[in-house]
DNA sequence: TCCGATTAAATTATGCGCTATTGAAAATGA
DNA sequence: TCATTTTCAATAGCGCATAATTTAATCGGA
């Protein structure tokens, strides 16, 4: 699958750039999904999601939020977390008031509740950072190697 | 939120474990997006989703495979695979047979047309490799500590 | 042979994620 | 001022992902 005839320097062979641009996202994807299988059975005893559980991690760093806000952090959009954030109130762990000044934007605040979340939270989620079984400087290395994947990717979407 | 009085050795402390496993969750979490993104406007062209494709590529390297074999290779169980191999199906990609031996299993092959996209994808799909931005010896470290990171997961759920 | 256990696939229900659309509120501009 | 444009959130529709249930086929032992 690799054989072209291509001699290129300092570049990928297309065969080449072809197989390990699957290989590579194919690797995210099932590390998403392993991520996602490790939180599950933790977050089911509050109740939570995988995405909900970001959406707060992000409001604990930075409480009352707009929906666009929390999307432009979490790169989902309204379509996405509309109904997500009508589950964490219904669930009691934030309020969403229109703002005063601007009534397009709704603004998400935690409540006592998700606030409290944090702290017990904290203990049951700590053994997430030991199931890598990454010394911190592999783990590191790894963020830091994905976020530039992360930010190529978007040059290449965006742009 | 992370000045706990942990002062272990050779292992990580408690805070930094905890925000160093968020950090890389939501990496790789965000990265597996991005992927999506880059890869919907190459695959809509064929009308083809990404784990549709992830489908095909693991029929590309195996042809006849049965659903549990296809959900083992790729993560996925039944549930996620029926109704995708349906919609493969009807698109005229795949073929979908009961085994003459054992008529509990359903063998999924590839219709010509299958077999076509194969060569016809190779040139259009190829670009992602070079959309990653990495180098050849950067993208195969990353493959490799996310093979790594998958495995330990893993290991931690199912044991 | 018959009965129970196991296995394979499909089905159902809930939730995430994207796109496109809608509707309302603000900002802009003649 | 009034009309156009832009912005923000919500909604509907489609597809993916998982768990739990259902149905059917196979296999094993009495």
């Amino acid at each position: 699958m690799t054989d072209e005839n291509d001699t290129r320097k300092d570049d990928l062979k297309d065969g080449e750039a072809l197989a390990l641009g699957q290989q590579l996202c194919f690797a995210v994807y099932s590390v998403a999904h392993a991520f996602n299988r490790t939180y599950k059975p933790l977050l089911d005893r509050f109740g939570l999601t995988y995405p909900q559980y970001l959406v707060l991690l992000a409001l604990w760093q930075h409480d009352n939020m707009t929906v666009k806000g929390i999307g432009e952090e979490l790169g989902l959009d309204s379509g996405t977390l509309s109904p997500l954030l009508k589950r964490l109130e219904t669930a009691g762990f934030v309020s969403r008031t229109r703002d005063k000044g601007d009534e397009r934007q709704v603004i998400v605040a935690l409540t006592e509740k998700g606030v409290a979340l944090k702290t017990e939270a904290f203990g049951i989620l700590m053994e997430i950072g030991k199931a890598t079984g990454c010394s911190m400087k592999e783990a590191a290395a790894l963020r830091s190697a994905l976020h530039d994947l992360n930010r190529h990717l978007d040059e290449h979407n965006g742009a």
